[in-house]
Order: structure tokens, then C-alpha cells, then sequence
DNA sequence: CTTAACCCTATCGATTTAATAGAATTTGTA
DNA sequence: TACAAATTCTATTAAATCGATAGGGTTAAG
């Protein structure tokens, strides 16, 4: 499942991508147009900030803008800013990759085979979903 | 990603399917083979138990074996009695469904549509990992 | 220099998670 | 019948995470 804050992320960044070409729009604005508390979105734009999804102005007049196409911004890249790794297991990750700590004998876990055909699958399907796409609709 | 509970349940369940027909396994056997907690395994048989993936036989010699066929145990159906929801939002979850509660204007919100076409292809996926599956490697 | 905005860090309360504890119950058998 | 060996059940705990709030600091326009 998706936590609260990647959810709000999709939001504002759907928000962002409706939006005219070269606005500026405030936290205050997104939040009331997408629902979300403010403070907690302030910090969710600094990550996306970080993340180079948007870059903002400064002071008076200032506020969020897309840096990233929305054809670019897929729900996969989403998901690891804020949710981390996408497969089941830290084993059967790309990203995130760490060893199982439980499997003692093989470096292979008996469950990681299954669980990389179904990170692939999840992934693919991930990237194929786009902030373009859910601003179509 | 997976909880422990779920990957140790998995683990165990691939335990039973590896052992011969008619064996009934202690849970001090499942938890040293797969190396899991035993106090944390017991909950976790109780609940596979009452989800009818395997039965027990209490007192002396007593133990749990399966009485679903390891074909017909899914990931889909572990992740759901354990971490619930396979969808990425409950609005896009079939067995978990719940509205948003931050989507005011429309009853479908802007994400939920992109989000049923991942957790089809998730759980198309899950379905087709079973513990047999994961057992011949 | 005031105002309006982003920027940053800390904290809080509630919930969940992983695990442990301890006792009750059931069953086989010597 | 008493013991031993196993499941069953409920409670508790410690730590981590999550969602959100608080309260400033910094930047820039006018």
C-alpha cells in the first residue's frame, strides 16, 4: 500500500502537471486544491524538491513548479522516493537490495526466485503509469 | 514489501510442502528448519490455521500439516491474510475496498484508475506464484 | 523594512510490528 | 492416573513507523 505521503506526492504533482505552463503555484494553493494538510505538504515538496521533480522560487510570489516532464514522472519513481523499495523483499530488490538476514545456508533465499518475477511484472506495470496518464482521463 | 509474519509464513508453508505426505511437523521442527522465532511461528500456524491452509493435531505428536494442495496456495492469498491489501489504495482494492477520505469532489479519485491497472497485473502475478512453485527449484 | 512565501528541524501521539511470556488445554502412553 | 509433549490463547513489551503539527529561519519582491 501506498503511504500517505506518496499518495499526497501523486496529488500535488498531478495538481502541478494541470496547471499552465511556466505557473508558480504556492503550498497553500495545492493543498486546498488537492486536499492535503499544508505543513505536511510542505515537507512532501521539499522531497519531490530533492527528488528533481519540482524546483521552487523563493520569497514573495514564489511557489512549486514541474522541473520533470510529466511523461517522465512514473508512479515506480514515486514510490521509492517515498515508500522505498517496490519488490516484496529487500532480497528480490534493485534499489534497495540487502541480503535476508533469516536465510541461513544458501545466499539465495528459497522465496527470492518467485518474488524478482513478481517485482519485474509490478515494475513494468509502475513505469507504464505516468503523471501524463492520470492527468488524461 | 512483505512483513516478517508474511515471509515467515511462507517459508514455514514451503517447510510443510517439502516434507512427505502424512507427516506432521512439530513447530519447533518448522521453526529450526526455516529459522524462525517458535513463539512467533505458533501465532503465525494459528493464523494459517484458521485461514484453512493447514491443520494441527494437538497434544503428544502432535503438529501442523497442510490440507490445502501446494497448488492451490497462492502469494496472493498469504499476502492478503497477512498484510492485507494487495492494491496500492483501498478505492483500488477488491477485497479491502474503502473510499478515500481526502478525494471530496468525485467518488473516483484521480489516482484510483492508474492503480487498478497496476494491481491487476500484481495480482495476476501473485496468483501465479504458488508454494509449489517456489518449492521445485 | 514589511510581507509573503519557501525552508528546515524537532516533536508528538497513535498505531503497528516483531517478538516474548506465561499459562491453559489437549493427547498419547508408561 | 500421572506425566510429558504438544498446541492454543491472551497479554505485554520495546521499538519503529506514520501522519501530522509546531515554530521558527531564510529568501525575495516591492
Amino acid at each position: 500500500m501506498l503511504s500517505h505521503k506518496a499518495k499526497y506526492a501523486l496529488k500535488a504533482l498531478l495538481y502541478l502537471a494541470e496547471q499552465d505552463e511556466n505557473h508558480i503555484s504556492r503550498t497553500i494553493e495545492i493543498a486546498d486544491g488537492a486536499n492535503i494538510p499544508k505543513k505536511f505538504l510542505e515537507q512532501i515538496l521539499l522531497d519531490l524538491k530533492r527528488g528533481r521533480f519540482v524546483s521552487s522560487k523563493q520569497g514573495k510570489f514564489g511557489g512549486y513548479y514541474l522541473i520533470k516532464s510529466k511523461n517522465d514522472i512514473t508512479l515506480a519513481e514515486i514510490h521509492r522516493l517515498f515508500d522505498g523499495a517496490i519488490a516484496l523483499l529487500p532480497c528480490a530488490s534493485l534499489n534497495f537490495y540487502e541480503p535476508c538476514s533469516d536465510c541461513k545456508t544458501e545466499s539465495e533465499c528459497s522465496l527470492r526466485h518467485g518474488l524478482l518475477l513478481i517485482r519485474d511484472k509490478t515494475l513494468k506495470a509502475m513505469e507504464g503509469i505516468t503523471i501524463a496518464s492520470l492527468v488524461k482521463k
